[in-house]
RNA sequence: GCCAACGUAGCUCAGCCGGUAGAGCAAGUGAUUCGUAAUCACUAGGUCCGCGGUUCGAAUCCGCGCGUUGGCUCCA
């Protein structure tokens, strides 16, 4: 059912009639010598093809240079090959595996090579990239059948190449790109000449198991990127900079907010100041508790392991669990709160009247997490998460998602977080309970976000072992992705532990439970909100929300009364009592991230008040004491994102 | 857990081919009494991650372990 003829509408808004089978580079050329040789790739309704790839449909059109943001997938892509090739070149025998599926920002590939690649042969590898790059290789595309290909491959001794060979599905057309020696299986598409990659680095080298199963035989992966320009290729480093100096890893040592200590591993210590910024987490939570109607509760740490065979979680999270044997039982630190609030729910008689029943908890959990995934506050072994469960009829299923939505969106707001992404994650392979619940829950899930009209995206197979669930993920101040809010609805649990209610009728009935955490664990919050803020933290949950800094030490007693009238009124304040000159006490005040210092000298003593100088804004003057208790608790209770309003 | 790199003073880091450790900042003391991002001087501070090995001699070379970092995998 081919065409004889094509239509392509190019971007002025002319057609072109072309008989099917042109390619792009084709298209280019008709259009102009010099866009034919700039060209990087084609776009065929804002898909991005081959330029050598025959065009068999119509539609809208475009050539891409070097100059369109979109051509950088493409380069990388093509860097790729000239990686794989440059290995190949220098180091004779090694095989080839693949490169990346996602060229957004990096390269990568695959090599079965017999030992890990050194910083050295790095650098070798970007030399002879380098040279390979100024040798202009053509890439030639040629479309094949599976024998050929298969020949070729042999003849190469690319076993792993093989493999993924016979993985394409038939019917799928097989394309080989050439540059020079190298041969790769691959769709492309890529850029005419090796030239055309005009800057990249090789960023570093890892093993990665084949196919990324760790079952699998593990192959060195070598990563790196490339742009059209050095300026883009040098922009692209700055944003990696920018991400490593709001890393919270390093801000948390720097603002002494928290450490870790090798005696116990992935598990953090909140110093004074980190754990003020905590509990002010935690009180924003219980603070909004009150309003959505939880109530809060306090639960064991060890359990017997016969909670856990109850709850399913000795079957499916057992390798996540820390275990310990007592009195002859086993025991185990609870990895979440659910089941105890099964078993505290079930510890009297429940009427419908009584739920919703909302069980708020900032129990710890443990988890064992392996020694290679820990990361920062991120990814810990010990954390507290703002967990909740419900437990509900089922026709209050709606209601209660609706509110949780109101919560979710009121949290991310007060910290600045942009619209989260929104997620359903349905049945995992390793599940527990009825099927039927399953599609029951998972029907409810999707039928509550329709109703509230949000977009959401599916991710198949990423639910929790006993339920469905929805996430949410932000966006920080430099676009990353976090996922933070959970709302997992359970059929399964209120099953196994033979939770009812006595309804309106008298029966006994079944109650839904719902999980949710909002920020999840409060640890990673922490993480992910002190670099999203890059350690500016908002007055609410600054550690230190003004400092007083005396001119001179004749100014002490100036600064401490000061001080005195701030703190009477709730404030955290403290005095830079130290002999130093007041250019050091700001700097120092500045590098700690105290939104606001306070400049106590001959003139403000006099007047009982302090210059005011705001993070990031400079000095605004002098104010009285009085108005800088009432800006500053406003500003506190109100939790504003802003440390002193405009004008005030 | 697997692959790789790294681990030197509280922090950031120097220490070439092995000859037994150094800077800046921070800390302490003294002087200075200072007006919007670093005052000066002095002092103290180190089982060079741990354990073995090679060597006349190891921070340096090798092995094992622990931890950290980046990946794989996993995930709140």
């Amino acid at each position: 059912m081919t065409e004889q003829h094509i239509t392509l509408t190019l971007p002025d808004g002319s057609r072109r009639e072309l008989p099917a089978g042109t390619t792009p580079l084709e298209v280019a050329g008709a259009i102009g010598e010099r866009l034919a040789r700039a060209a990087v790739a084609g776009m065929l309704d804002g898909v991005i093809v081959d330029l050598r790839a025959p065009l068999e449909r119509s539609g809208a059109f475009r050539v891409l240079t070097a100059r369109d943001a979109e051509a950088g997938v493409v380069i990388r892509h093509s860097a790729e090959h000239v990686l794989a090739d440059a290995v190949e070149r220098l180091f004779p025998g090694t095989i080839i595996d693949a490169g990346r599926q996602d060229h957004a920002e990096k390269f990568q590939y695959d090599f079965r090579f017999p030992r890990g690649f050194t910083p050295e042969d790095l650098e070798r590898i970007e030399q002879e990239m380098a040279r390979i790059v100024k040798e202009g290789r053509p890439f030639e595309r040629t479309a094949v059948t599976r024998e050929q290909a298969a020949e070729v491959f042999k003849a190469r001794g690319e076993e792993i190449k093989l493999v993924r060979l016979a993985d394409i599905p038939d019917g799928e057309m097989i394309t080989l790109f050439r540059h020079g020696e190298f041969v790769d299986l691959c769709r492309g598409p890529h850029v005419q000449r090796t030239d055309q990659i005009g800057a990249f680095k090789l960023i570093e080298t890892s093993g990665a198991y084949f196919k990324g199963d760790e079952r699998n035989e593990m192959l060195q992966r070598v990563y790196g990127t490339a742009f059209a320009t050095k300026d883009e290729l040098a922009a692209y480093f700055a944003k990696i900079e920018e991400a490593r100096r709001r890393d919270h890893r390093r801000l948390g040592k720097d603002l002494d907010l928290f450490s870790f200590s090798p005696l116990a591993p992935a598990s953090p210590f909140f110093h004074p100041r980190g754990a003020v910024v905590y509990n002010e987490l935690v009180a924003l939570m219980r603070f909004l508790y009150k309003e959505f109607g939880y109530k809060e509760v306090v639960t064991p740490q060890l359990f017997d392991v016969e909670l856990w065979k109850r709850s399913g979680h000795y079957e499916a999270y057992r390798e996540n669990m820390f275990f310990s044997d007592v009195d002859e039982r086993e025991f185990s630190l609870k990895p979440m709160n659910c089941p105890s609030h099964c078993v505290l729910y079930a510890t009297h008689a429940h009427s419908y009247r009584e739920l919703p029943l909302r069980i708020a908890d900032f129990g710890r959990l443990h988890r064992y997490e392996r020694s290679g995934v820990v990361q920062g506050l991120t990814r810990v072994r010990s954390f507290c998460q703002d967990d909740a469960h419900i437990f509900c009829l089922p026709s209050q299923i709606g209601a209660e998602i609706a509110s949780l939505f109101d919560l979710m969106f009121r949290v991310y707001e007060t910290f600045g977080f942009s619209q989260p992404g929104i997620y359903l994650s349905t049945k995992p392979e390793k599940a527990i309970g009825d099927p039927a619940l399953w599609d029951q829950a998972e029907a409810t899930l999707r039928q509550c976000l329709e109703a509230r009209g949000v977009p959401f995206t599916v991710n198949a197979g990423d639910g929790a072992f006993y339920g469905p669930k929805i996430d949410f993920v932000v966006h920080d101040a430099i676009g990353r992705e976090w996922q933070l809010g959970t709302i997992q609805l359970d059929f399964n649990l209120p099953q196994r532990f033979e939770l009812t209610y006595v309804a309106e009728d008298g029966t006994e009935q079944r109650p839904v439970m719902i999980h949710r955490a909002v920020l999840g664990s409060l640890e990673r919050f922490f993480g992910v909100m002190l670099e999203h803020f890059a350690g500016d933290l908002p007055v609410w949950l600054a550690p230190e929300q003004a400092r007083v800094l005396p001119v001179s030490d004749k100014f002490l007693d100036a600064a401490r009364a000061l001080r005195g009238s701030l703190v009477a009124a709730g404030l955290r304040v403290e005095v830079d009592e130290r002999n130093e000159k007041l250019g050091a006490k700001i700097r120092d005040g500045e590098m700690g991230k105290i939104p606001v210092l306070l400049i106590v000298g001959a003139r403000e003593a006099e007047a009982g008040g302090a210059s005011v100088r705001v993070r990031h804004r400079g000095d605004l003057g002098s104010r009285t004491a009085a108005q800088i208790t009432t800006v500053m608790t406003t500003t506190a209770q109100s939790r504003s994102l802003d440390p002193w309003p405009e004008g005030a």
